[in-house]
DNA sequence: GTCTATAAATAGATAGAC
DNA sequence: GTCTATCTATTTATAGAC
């Protein structure tokens, strides 16, 4: 099993984290670059274990064994790259979290800021899904705590909205369920909804970005302020 | 590649369905139903490719060359788990469908038709986000026809509903994500939420079936009336 | 229907030259 | 930083005896 041989390697080594990169220059992602997005986009489309390092070099320009010089294993790769998508999401929902705009706002650019992450970075949907249905094996200590604090955040804000009165306690799990999963599933579902309408779903692939940060913002807020 | 390999081993030969399986005795499941359901178990955790037939094997205490005895490959064997999967599910909804209930209580039926195929085959919410993350790219034909019933129910659902003016027009793909999407994480985040609970956030493990279900199911009736 | 043994192919990872 | 060649382990799948 060269999962385990690796992680073996993972537990044993220290990430050799170099402080200033070469190649660093504007406009040329350079090999180490260009392997990160070649690899969010096969761990997007294959999942870790149906992930190929050979594709992630042809795909990335380099030579398989510039994998190795960059990172540590496939996992160490496939690590890094969860650990980016979730810091970024981390971090703009704590940005949101964090300001002084009202409740119902804050509610309403916490659906965006997840939109927003998830169409910025396309491969984190599906990724997304797939740590998901696996548990969460892959994820860091560090990783783990950015998608913990991404729930906390969402706590908070609800917390605060009950506080001043605006909102009606509703459990906050629920709340996440409602609004991450509409979001995640149309985001990541795009192909399969391409298929569905060659299929006979007439309008399966004809939804906006805006009507799905739309209904998301107007339901959530509905249960909020007890209209349902 | 094995699995092209494969592919082309089940495009060239006519899949050798026996009509009467022996050892179909109630309550022994025999090899094969106890190869079923170690791989669904197995496709859950590991995905397709990064499921091992070695594992379906032992955890069904079978012998791994049985897998080849009764399924045509690895593929053919997901493909039949996909397949009785979304047959169960497009049958339940169907019902749903056909009933002469109101609208209101046969939306709120195709809710707890998604959720108790969920909760009735705890592999199949993974499974599906997994195929969802890929595209459906091993749905076979008729598998993504009963994918598109399922929307198709719900789409003649809300028509109906509509028609007899207890609905509002609401883009039916919204809707279909704002049940699915909540459901499906629910029932897929279980192991994971409970490593959030670990990780600091109190209640993220401590949400029952029929919370998820009646939410979603006043959410989307909310929206359906335009209380929103 | 079930088992042993093994073929055949692939994948992750590394050594070492440049 | 980059490349070639290769090692090693694993994996799907099958042949063939019982």
């Amino acid at each position: 099993m060269p999962e385990s041989a690796t992680r073996r390697r993972v537990r044993s080594l220290p990430p050799p984290r170099r402080v200033r990169r070469p190649r660093a220059r504007a406009g040329d992602p350079g090999s180490r670059g260009r392997l990160f997005a070649a690899a969010s986009a096969e761990f997007a489309r294959h999942g870790f274990a149906g992930a190929n390092v050979d594709r992630i070099a042809a795909a990335a320009r380099v030579n398989k064994a510039m994998i190795y010089y960059h990172f540590a294993s496939k996992l160490a790769l496939y690590q890094e790259i969860l650990g980016d998508m979730f810091h970024a999401v981390a971090g703009r929902v704590r940005d949101v979290a964090a300001s002084d705009a009202l409740p119902d706002d804050k509610l309403k650019r916490f659906v965006e800021a997840i939109a927003d992450e998830a169409e910025a970075r396309p491969h984190f949907p599906p990724i997304w899904f797939r740590e998901i249905a696996e548990g969460g094996t892959h994820l860091s200590d560090q990783t783990l705590k950015d998608v913990a604090s991404v729930v906390q955040m969402l706590v908070s804000i609800l917390q605060e909205g009950v506080r001043q009165r605006r909102f009606r306690p509703v459990n906050p799990i629920l709340v996440h369920a409602g609004i991450v999963g509409p979001l995640l599933l149309f985001f990541a579902s795009g192909p399969l909804r391409l298929r569905l309408q060659r299929a006979g779903i007439p309008a399966a692939a004809a939804v906006a970005r805006e009507d799905v940060v739309g209904y998301v913002q107007r339901v959530s807020l509905g249960v909020l302020h007890g209209t349902l």
